[in-house]
DNA sequence: ATCTAGATCGGCT
DNA sequence: GCCGATCTAGATG
């Protein structure tokens, strides 16, 4: 699958041209791992906002004890459908979280997205977020969906198309991506599969100590 | 019917 | 770093 590697240089953050389906009928690490630098796009009657995924992490299916599908609910029932499909929920009383549904059809998985570097639309997401700091914007994945104006009505969302979508994008020459383990979670919380672009000032904040090292890997 | 933990954030120390 | 807010999904009785 290098095509998509390649696609995404040709294209670095100008068009906001929407990611394929096929790009998320993949297995979830490696889609998780790819998402880094491709760019979350919503368009709204107040404006357009976008930014680069900075930070994301893969939850599977069943044999993932911190993933929502490690059993099947009317909540989970999302990540086993189609890729590329937004799966969005609320926690801890107050915040949305946006994934990106991966793997075939029937199969679970998705890509939680934890951070994004501000690329378009900074003044709406300043007047949604209550903060100026680009740093701030977006650093978190309740930050993020505030930010982007997304909320629990967009779970089901097509994310291949507008108005809210995923758009080509490129890691910078000289970005490298960090691996360690998922931010927040008991279960399974030595398992490596968060990334993020290493010294980003955009990510949302380390990973509580754990056994398992981090990890860094060179595109 | 009730309990509990949670893929978090912001404020405070 | 610690803690409270706020509330839902899912589990258990």
């Amino acid at each position: 699958m290098s095509t998509f590697g390649s696609e995404s240089l040709e294209d670095p953050g100008g068009s906001l041209r929407p990611i394929e389906r096929a790009f998320f009928d993949r297995p979830t690490l490696i889609v998780a791992r790819e998402l880094l630098g491709h760019v979350l796009v919503h368009r709204t009657p107040e404006g357009l906002t976008a930014g680069r995924v900075v930070e994301a992490e893969a939850y599977l299916g069943p044999n993932d004890p911190a993933s929502h599908a490690y059993r099947r609910t009317a909540r989970s029932r999302v990540m086993w459908g189609r890729p590329g499909t937004a799966y969005v929920y609320f926690t801890y009383g107050n915040h949305f979280c946006i994934n990106v549904v991966t793997e075939t059809e029937g199969v679970a998985g998705a890509v939680l997205i934890r951070a994004l570097e501000p690329v378009a639309g900074l003044d709406l997401m300043r007047s949604r977020r209550g903060v100026g700091d680009p740093r701030e914007l977006c650093s978190g994945p309740g930050k993020l969906t505030v930010a982007m104006g997304i909320t629990g009505a967009h779970n089901g969302w097509d994310l291949t198309r507008e108005p809210l979508y995923l758009a080509w994008g490129a890691l910078r020459e000289g970005e490298t991506v960090g691996i360690s383990p998922r931010i927040g979670i008991r279960r399974a919380a030595d398992w490596p599969w968060r990334f993020f672009v290493e010294g980003s000032p955009f990510v949302s904040r380390s990973p509580r100590k754990s056994r398992a090292p981090r990890a860094s890997w060179r595109p």
